[in-house]
Order: C-alpha cells, then sequence, then structure tokens
DNA sequence: TTTTAACCGAGACGGTACGTCGTGTCTTAGT
DNA sequence: ACTAAGACACGACGTACCGTCTCGGTTAAAA
C-alpha cells in the first residue's frame, strides 16, 4: 500500500486490519456519497478509526480514493476465450462491469481530474491503476500473436507505442461510454465495438443482426 | 446559456456583459488553480462581479464550469480535407488541442465525475458539451457516404447507434491518451489512431514508418 | 416626518398614505421578527411599498425604527387625577402599558444601543421620544406645584436639571423594571414607586398592605 | 463561563487561555466597531483564534457579548463609607463609571433589546449581570439596617420586592441618564439622585447650594 | 519483567470556502 | 418626479471540512 515498517521497529506496529477496513469504508463512503460529499471523517468513522490514523497512512482524500478504487481492477483477469476477438470482448466486458459500479464511477474520474495539476499522484495512478490494466493489452497480443491472429512486432519501441495505443483506444472508449455518454457499456454494444477495433469502421455496417456465438 | 428574461420584464436586467465576464473569469480561474481550488469569491473577483451574481445565474460550481468548458468546444470545426482519413485526423488533432489546454483538462474530467451522481449535470453536458460534438461525428459520416468512402445506413437507429459507438471510441481515445496516460495526442498518434479506426487492428503494424505527407 | 415636498414641486407627488402604511407595518414587523430580524424588503413588502420608496424617505433601519416607535408615545396623556402621587402614577402605568408591548420593547432599546455611536440618531430619538416624555414632567410638576404639593422652583437652572433627573428616575425605573428585570411593571409596584419617589426609601417598609383608593 | 470539560475527558483539553483572549477581543472590538458593526471574524483575529473556536463555546454574538460584558461588573464593591447617603453615592458613581466605557454602552443595552425576544439569553443576562448587580443593594440594605438608618423588614417576601424595586430605580435612573439621555452621571447628578432615593421629591429644592463634603 | 517508542481514540485547533441573506444603490419600465 | 420590480456590489452569517495538534491510554518489541 504506502508503509511497511520504515525503519526503526520498536514501538506498536500498525494495525493491518486497519488498511483493509479503511479502504472499504472509503469505497462504501463513495457508494453513499460520492467522491464530492465524501469526507475522510466520515471514513473514518465508518472504519471504526479515527481520523488521524487517516491521515498517517495517506497524506490525502485523493491518494485514498486512488488506493480504494485501484483494489477494484484487481479482479481483471484475461482468460483464454479462443480467438483475439473474443479475448478483446471478454476482457472489455469485465472492464465495463467495474465501471458500472458506483464506487468506480465516482471515484475513478475525479481523481483524474485531480491528477491533472498533481505529477505525484498522476504517477500513483500510472502505478496502481493504469499499468496493471495495460498488462492485458499486452498479454492479449502475446496471446493472439502465438495464435497467429497478428503478426509479430520486430520493432520493441514501436510496439510499445502500439499496445499504448490499444489500450487509450479500448480503456477510453469503455470510460466515454459509460461515464460521458453514461450509457451502458452491455453485451451488443462490446460486440459492435471489438468489430471496430478489429477490422476498422468499414465492417460496421454489414452485418447488423449477425448470429453471435458467445455471451 | 441559463436565463433569457423569463416572462415578466420588470425590474433592472440582467447585465449581459457580466455571462461573458464570468464565464472568461471561471476559464482563467481554471488555468491558475484547477477545478478543486478554484472558488466562486476568486471568479467572481475576477470577473469584475459579486458573488450574489453568480449564485443568481448558476447553481453551482458545477454548472459554472460546464458552461466554461463547454465554450472551448464552439471552435471545433469539420473543414473537407478531401478523405475521411484526413477528416478525422483534422478532427481529432482540433480536438486533441483543445483538451491540451489546462482550462479544458482541469474542468471536465471533474464535472463528468460529478455528474455521475447528478442527473441534471449530465443532462446539461450532455445538451452543452457532448451532443456539440457528437454532430461532428454525423456530419463526417454523412460526407464520407456522399464521397462513396462508407456505405448508405439502411437502419436509420442502428446509425444512431454507430454513430455514438465512433464517438465513444474517437472521443475516448482522445480523452484517455491526454488525460489518463497524460500523454499529448500529437500527429504521430492521432494517424496511428485513424488508421486503427478505419481499418482496425490488423492495420497497425504493417507501415511503421509510412511516408505522410500532412501535419 | 422628515421630508415635505423640498421646494420644486414638479412631478408626481409622494403618496401620504404610504408613510402610515409604512410605520405600521415596521411595528407589525417589530412584533413578528423583533428588532434584530426585521429586514427593510419585509417592511417593504407589509406596506404593499417597493424598498426603493423605503430609502427615498428614511435614511435607514435606525431611523425608521425611531420613527415607528415614537409614535407610540404619542397616545401618553396626563390627565388630572387630583393628587400629585396619582398623577404620577397614572403616567407611569400608561408609560409601561406602552413598554409592555412588543413592538416598542423590541425596538427602544435596540435604537437606544445604536445611538451611542451615533450622534444624529441620539438627536432623532431625542427629539421624537425623549422630549415628547419629558413635557409630562414638567407638566406634572407645574399642576403639583399649583396645588401647593410642591414648592415654587426659583433658579431655572436648577429646575431644568432636577426635571431631568426625575424624568430619568421615573422612565428608567420603569425601562429597567420591563426590559432588563423583565417582570411587569404592574400596579402595586407603579404604587410602590411612586411612593419611593415622592418620599424615599425610609417611607417604604411601613405600609405594606396600605388601603388604596385607585386602579 | 460556559463549558468545564463535561464529563469524558478525551481528546485535547480546550485552551483556556482563550476563553481570556476573546472576551477581552470582545470587549475591544465594541470599543472600535460598537455592537452591529461588530463581527465575530474580527473578534476571533484579534484574539488570535479561529472564527469556529468562537462557535465552538458561544451560541452566538449575543452570548458572547452578554459574558464580555458581565466582566465589567466584576469590579463593582460596596465599600464602607459610614452612613447610607455616601454608600448609595459611592456605590452609584462606580456604576456609572462602568456605564460610561464605550464596550458596557455599546453592548448592554444591545444585549438587552436582543433578550425582548430570547427567553435563554434574558437568563443569561439575569444570572451573570442583573444578580451580581442586585447583591450590592441587599448588602446595603442589611448594612444600612445594622447601623439604624433602615428599619428591619418584617415580611422576607416584601423585603425581596422592595429589593428589586430599590435595584430597578437605581440601575434604570443611571442607565436612562447615560444611554437614552446621554449625558454623564457625575458627582453632582448622583448626589441628587441619592437625595432623592432617601428623602423623595420633596426634599430637592430646600438645599440646591447646600455645602457638599464628598467627591 | 520493565522500558520505551510508536501506535491509537478523541476532539480542539487555525484556516478556508461554502451558500444564504441583508444592505443600500442602480437601472429599468410604467404611472 | 414619482413608483414597483428586481439586479447589483458588498460583506457578514453560521456551517462544514481540511489537515494539524495535543491529550490520555494501549500495545508489542527491545532491553
Amino acid at each position: 500500500m504506502q508503509s511497511s515498517t520504515p525503519a526503526g521497529r520498536a514501538g506498536r506496529p500498525r494495525s493491518a486490519a486497519a488498511d483493509t477496513a479503511i479502504l472499504a469504508a472509503t469505497r462504501a463512503a463513495l457508494v453513499d456519497l460520492g467522491w464530492s460529499k465524501l469526507t475522510l471523517q466520515d471514513v473514518a468513522t465508518r472504519a471504526g478509526v479515527a481520523k488521524t490514523t487517516l491521515y498517517r497512512r495517506w497524506v490525502g482524500k485523493n491518494e485514498l480514493v486512488v488506493d480504494a478504487v485501484a483494489e477494484l481492477f484487481d479482479e481483471l483477469r484475461l482468460p483464454d476465450r479462443g480467438s483475439l476477438a473474443a479475448d478483446i470482448e471478454g476482457v472489455v466486458l469485465q472492464f465495463a462491469a467495474i465501471l458500472a459500479r458506483p464506487e468506480a464511477k465516482s471515484g475513478l474520474m475525479a481523481v483524474v481530474a485531480e491528477s491533472t495539476r498533481d505529477a505525484a499522484l498522476r504517477e500513483r495512478i500510472r502505478t496502481s491503476i493504469v499499468e496493471r490494466q495495460k498488462r492485458l493489452v499486452l498479454e492479449g497480443r502475446a496471446r493472439a500473436q502465438a495464435r497467429g491472429e497478428l503478426p509479430a512486432e520486430p520493432d520493441p519501441v514501436e510496439a510499445a507505442r502500439t499496445a499504448d495505443l490499444i489500450f487509450d483506444v479500448v480503456a477510453g472508449a469503455v470510460v466515454h461510454r459509460t461515464l460521458v455518454s453514461a450509457e451502458a457499456a452491455d453485451g451488443e454494444w462490446v460486440r459492435s465495438f471489438a468489430r471496430v477495433l478489429l477490422w476498422g469502421l468499414a465492417s460496421l455496417p454489414h452485418q447488423p443482426g449477425l448470429p453471435q456465438d458467445h455471451e
């Protein structure tokens, strides 16, 4: 999380249970109140902890919420569904399911907004949330290349750039659909999105009622 | 905006100049302070206006910032650059340029985050910002269809759904690149993005050093 | 009151009815809200008049309330009850009855408090309220001297000083009883007070159950 | 004052020095600004304290000023000057000296005016200010009875009633002279007042130029 | 065992912004 | 020239939250 019994080890150690309780309380408060009405005193009370304990472990509301929201993305997995298209649809649906939860909705964009003026927060978001998600893109591409669905990348620099692009397209689309357009990224939407991602715009209008074998 | 001399015309009319000054002051404050440090008193002072005048015209900080940021998107145009690919690159670059400005960065995601718990704010964002942008997608598609680059849409419902999808992909990618990944959506990125959008993932690694004639 | 069609007489004349309505509305507002909650907008609304009209005729809340309260003391009279003792009791009872009304209670001490830092207001209170009351003291003394109950005053300076003293003792006792001690200045209290005033402290404990022929 | 570490003693204790500083700052603000211009923020700043600290200890401006003014009356004493007349003159002069101070002038009548619509405030004034003063009346009478200047009171109910009356006459006269008539209660006035109080109106005009041996 | 040092709860503290309200001025249109 | 209506600049209100601090009291590793 953030500490780890720094150097001197005398004295009473920090309660490990408190961390868990605090992060859970933060998510609960996000659900009930949303980002802007959430207060650290309220989180502390919900967690059965003093406000001081919160400040001893996190520098502020932003950092706390990043950690609380980051845990939501721990459950993201990339099970092998047999094809690149199916893998994409699977992971996008998972991502959409997480973003549909109010604690993610409320918290995620708020800390991103804050991070535009706070480099440390930006870095924390990158390591706690973004990188964790980006690994799935790399993993999915490797799997597709192993299957022969995608050609190998000769240039590693270009490969990284491409992975970043794909990540922004995938994550951005789901986030925008869910938060800005404020509509559900359901199965139908995900299938259409995966088609565009794989084959481009031209592929779109051709098979509106195409029979689907998954979901 | 929000008012317009409701019905009765008695009393001193609202100053039209104040609206302009307030929205400009809001953007200036966003640049200097960012969303979370922005105070309505500061905005009022910058605009040479009393705080009460702000509250008479906007219900709160969120609504004010939506209007202030929405004006930034007024300059979005879709000049005809001859091909769908060039049109996409052009408009995406414009969108990226706006999002690169600190007043947009600070304000946009913050109000989106707030809107997850406020239906009225969500609606305001939709009409003031989202719909304004979405029109460009419809316009670009119509132009591409006229050129023969895209087939006609037989089903209007499906056509709307598709436009929504494209909009979320385009806007989402730029927003995510700019705000979450926190990197510039520059010419190179935009070209790569447009290629994926048009022809899909498979098109990506084939022409890494393809000569480019625009930007 | 304060104006009177100054010199130029062109244009629409001021409504005389408005003055009456405003002062009555002020007293009503004093009863309902008290001094500190009273607002000029509320008074204007009660009087069916615009706030501007109020400011055109009075400089502020203090002056308005002085005038509104002053009218309450117009009803003070000094009917000849045959003896100095009876006259005193009669006028004190009248004064107590006025001070018992909530519009006087709320307003009077408030403007006095304000007047400690505002010479113009002090002067307005003196002419509108204090002098009006003090005349009764002079009148009562003259009558008592005519009856032979009090000796004539040889020195006019000393006579004025004495009248002021008596006035402060009488008015002060009733005001303090009513507002500070917050108890009613009823018949029994007034009789005891009159006895002290006429014959001094020593007269007090002797006839507690003395038969009374008036009130 | 008002608190006293209620029951549980957890948490940081309230600063005792703050109370003193706040009351002194309140009196200073009364001197500089008067009641109506006095703001709690200004008092807080003068006391080097946050506005919240004020609200934690007093419910409002009225209560704060009552406590600040009440302390002024702590210095009232009743030194034995040998005769009832001298005792009265002495204590009245002290009372007048306090009322002559601008912090008392500004604050006292204002809170009395407010108290006409606030029973809790009335009670606070009674216990903090009125009762403290009334004790001097009882003490002075007991001393005069011991000297044989006044007869003993057989009926305790009547004795209390009489003390109240004397108190209202004395305090009321000084208050009215100082605040309403807005003139100084100086030595000459006090001597005349004491004569009336002791021997009644009839005693007044007889010795206009009587030689005085005190003041 | 006894230190002993860091932990913990509670809650007061100095600050700052909030959104509301009242004041006194002004700018309209209407009488 | 007056009026009613209401917008305006200003500034105080009382509340809420922030992040810090100061207490009394606990807890576990080090001495």
